[in-house]
DNA sequence: CCCTTCGTGTCAGATTCCTGACACAGGCAA
DNA sequence: TTGCCTGTGTCAGGAATCTGACACGAAGGG
């Protein structure tokens, strides 16, 4: 609309830029799963349940960048909903393993394809060389603000 | 804490560690923004406004990735505590377009220093090339993305 | 000129998510 | 054993954000 100067695109910044694609791509996922009635936190913690069966509320939740408290109310709906199961005493501790149910399963399933178009995608135009030095340099920013945040 | 299976790091696609480094750059932002009684999207608009001054509140919002709604209850907080300036009337249709005072500007500062030395540490150990492919390569994914999204 | 479309600012309601706090279980060292 | 610390699940409470909807102004085509 307004543009006056062009655009100063001084703060197309690295950080600037990662926010936008991480929005672009959160955006492009929701498109993509709202059909399926699903938002992204919902789809993150099936795909985390698919690959690491057992896994703690708390686990989840850091996998899917949410809190505890969050993460829990959304397994009491999908458990509430036939989507995963959770022993109602713990094996130990106070630990309670959560397992995808066949009906889960199958939910994930068709999310899974419609999550991995949006990744497709997004990865169009890109060469393999370029997609496996995005991964190394955004692991390497990963560890680099980590490292500031946890060991300070 | 579980890692039962050695961790298997199929959901380390692109995607999730886009997500990742978003997260972790968020928190650190947060970290540092905090001291200063600072949130992220607080901060954002400052920055905006100093490099485009003149912005609109939904076009302040776009930039700083939340909606009109979000940004217009934090405007009128920070210009009820002086930071920033609007007209009381529209110049023209019914854009307000925001400034910062000198006030807000003394502000941003401080918080450019903070957020800059978060960026810093992101980028450590990376070199220009690496800078400038990164760049070049999440360009690239917001393209996509957006063009799949608005396009079709 | 009219009128359709787009963008904007704003109001209200509702949802989502987080912050704070508590009790309990396991690991580890003294 | 005892004590300390970490991690977990859970219960409110509240803050932040979003969705839905409205009227108004500007731009473009008929």
């Amino acid at each position: 609309m307004s543009q006056k100067g062009a655009g100063v695109d001084l703060d197309k910044s690295l950080g600037y830029l990662l926010k936008e694609a991480s929005s672009a791509l959160r955006a492009a996922m929701e498109e993509v799963l709202r059909p399926l009635g699903m938002s992204v936190t919902h789809y993150s913690c099936l795909e985390l349940l698919a690959q690491r069966p057992g896994l703690s509320n708390s686990e989840l939740a850091r996998g899917a960048f949410v809190t505890r408290q969050s993460m829990n109310v959304l397994l009491q709906a999908l458990e509430r909903d036939g989507y995963v199961t959770r022993p109602a005493e713990a094996p130990v501790g106070k630990v309670l393993p959560t397992r995808l149910t066949p009906r889960g399963r199958r939910s994930l399933e068709k999310a899974t394809v419609a999550v991995r178009s949006v990744e497709v995608r997004m990865l169009a135009g890109m060469t393999e060389t370029e997609q496996s030095d995005a991964f190394r340099i955004l692991q390497n920013m990963v560890h680099s603000l980590r490292d500031g945040n946890d060991g300070a």
